[in-house]
DNA sequence: CCGAATCCTTTAGGATACTG
DNA sequence: CAGTATCCTAAAGGATTCGG
C-alpha cells in the first residue's frame, strides 16, 4: 500500500469493518448479547460456515470480537464484542446515518427519473 | 445481497466509499479545491490511469463527486467534492479518529510483543 | 490532457465435503 | 456444534496500448 496523509487515516478504519458479512456480523453483536456460532448463522441468513468463521478470525485478530471456548461435549464457543470493539459503536452510527439518508436519496432519484421519463 | 435489519445501513454507506483509492482521492477533495485529472493523479503515487477514472466514476455516480469539463483543446477536467459529498466530511472523520487510534493500538500491541518475546 | 479498450493477475467470496 | 480442507467463481485491481 502507499503513503497516505496522516490526515488521512479512515482507510485504516474501514479495513477493520468492511467485508461482505461485517457489518451484519457487528451490528448483532453490538447488541451486546453473546452469541454461539450457530446462532450468529441463523442470524446470518445465506452465510456460509466458511465465511463466517473467516469473517469472526478477522474481527478477533483486531481484538472488536472476542471468542470464549466452552471444552465440553458438545462444542460450545461464544463471541462477543469486546470493550475495544465497543469503540467502534459512536463510528458505525454516524456510518449508518448517512447510510440511511444516502439510500433514501437514491430512491428519490430513481423515482423522480421514473416520473419524468412519462414525460 | 441479504436482508439486513433497518438499524444496520451502515453497509449502504460503506459501499460509496470503499475502494482501494476512495480514502485517499476523498481525503485531496474535500480539500475543498478542485482538482484536474493528472493533478490527482500526482498526488495519488502508484495509481493508474484507469482506476483513478473508475473511482472517479463511480464517486460520481453517487453525486459525491463533481465533473466539471471545459471543452478546450488541450482538455481540461475538473473534479470536485460536491455539496452532497461534504455531508460524508463529519462521517469520515469520525472514521478517521477510529483509525488513527486502532492504528497506534496495533502498533502498541506489536511492540509488547516483540518486548517480551526477549524474555 | 484525459481518457477508453483490452487483457491479465490477485483477492474476496462461495459450494461442498469432511472431522473432533 | 463448531469448525477445516479443497476446489472453484466472480469481482476488484492493474499493465499496457491506443485515440480524440
Amino acid at each position: 500500500m502507499q503513503k497516505k496523509p496522516a490526515q488521512c487515516q479512515f482507510g485504516a478504519a474501514l479495513d477493520s469493518i468492511v467485508g461482505k458479512w461485517k457489518p451484519i456480523i457487528l451490528y448483532h453483536l453490538l447488541q451486546g448479547k453473546p452469541l454461539r456460532f450457530n446462532e450468529l448463522r441463523r442470524l446470518l441468513p445465506g452465510i456460509t460456515q466458511r465465511m463466517l468463521t473467516l469473517h469472526l478470525r478477522e474481527l478477533e485478530e483486531e481484538e472488536i470480537v472476542k471468542r470464549v471456548i466452552y471444552p465440553q461435549i458438545p462444542p460450545k464457543v461464544e463471541y462477543s464484542i469486546t470493550e475495544y470493539g465497543m469503540s467502534l459503536s459512536p463510528v458505525l452510527e454516524t456510518l449508518h446515518q448517512w447510510g440511511v439518508t444516502h439510500t433514501e436519496r437514491k430512491q428519490l432519484i430513481k423515482e423522480i427519473n421514473e416520473q419524468t421519463k412519462t414525460d
